[in-house]
DNA sequence: GCATATTGAGTTTTTTGCGATTTAATCGTG
DNA sequence: CACGATTAAATCGCAAAAAACTCAATATGC
């Protein structure tokens, strides 16, 4: 009983370990043609989703800390897909905005998705019941990892 | 339909990498007690599995190249925990194997699957199925990209 | 038996990511 | 208003990951 939950906890991690491994490769080749790399277009969708959003709140989104977007946030400033100005009426902020030729690159990106749909091999229903499934295995661990810090200390 | 494609795959490979992520840092408090990191654990999880491989085969079965594993190994090797030995018969090989401090440390890893279970927040039913879609999602991004090198190469 | 191809690791460099700390701006309270 | 507390982002230092490339050992073809 203990050992089949050792493998089947450690499989499961594993399994995401390699998916998104998986996935990475994928995208590589098409990415490479942007010039953008995984997390960077990450960065992207979100904004051509909204645009002009803080850093503060692209981390939320992203789960990433100021420490880790800032220097990629400056890579894609200095490809010229976005610009980053400090907010007018609250200048601890910092505004990032899409340039023409960030809004430009959403047209080439927009092959991306059905590449991917091909190459999962599933049918549109399976990817939205497993794309649920695993948000919900994300928030979970989330919420336990809050929890945890908030009982332990 | 375009659109709907849109979303549903970009979010899918989100899904899974901030799933990833997610249990990254669930596992980060227990592993840190260990001196291991989340790949470095991999990695001790295959050899307790089979001692004695070599690091390409390390790599087949974590999908990794010897470029990351390299580096990584010299510091489980720096730890203490394996030895690294070129192969008598075939010098081109490096045989990865445990020490004894490296198959002592399984006892005190016993409890992180059952806490991975228990952050989960899911049924071993649940978990089962979601590793066996996951991981079946994984070969197909896979072995799609192995198709893509023969005929576009 | 020798030249060439292939294989297996290692090296180098860039990006990612986090924690701790720092700086600057804003908010609250007296 | 002024003081300290809080917030937002940036910076620094570090470990890790991935890709491109190099190097050495073995295998293969002639």
């Amino acid at each position: 009983m203990a050992d089949e939950q050792l493998t089947l906890g450690r499989f499961l991690c594993f399994a995401i370990y390699s998916a998104n491994h998986a996935f990475n490769r994928v995208y590589k080749p098409l990415l490479d043609k942007l010039g953008l790399t995984y997390p960077q277009y990450l960065v992207m969708v979100i904004l051509w989703e909204d645009d002009d959003q803080t850093v503060g709140r692209i981390g939320e989104r992203l789960y990433l800390e100021s420490s880790t977007l800032t220097p990629l946030l400056k890579r894609l400033e200095a490809a010229g897909y976005l610009r980053r100005e400090r907010d007018m009426s609250d200048e601890r902020q910092v505004r990032v905005r899409l340039t023409d030729s960030g809004r430009q690159l959403r047209g080439q990106a927009a092959v991306l998705p059905g590449c991917i749909i091909e190459a999962s091999g599933l049918g549109i229903e399976k990817l939205q019941q497993l794309q649920g499934d695993v948000s919900r295995l994300r928030d979970a661990l989330m919420t336990f990892g809050q929890d945890d810090e908030a009982s332990g200390k």
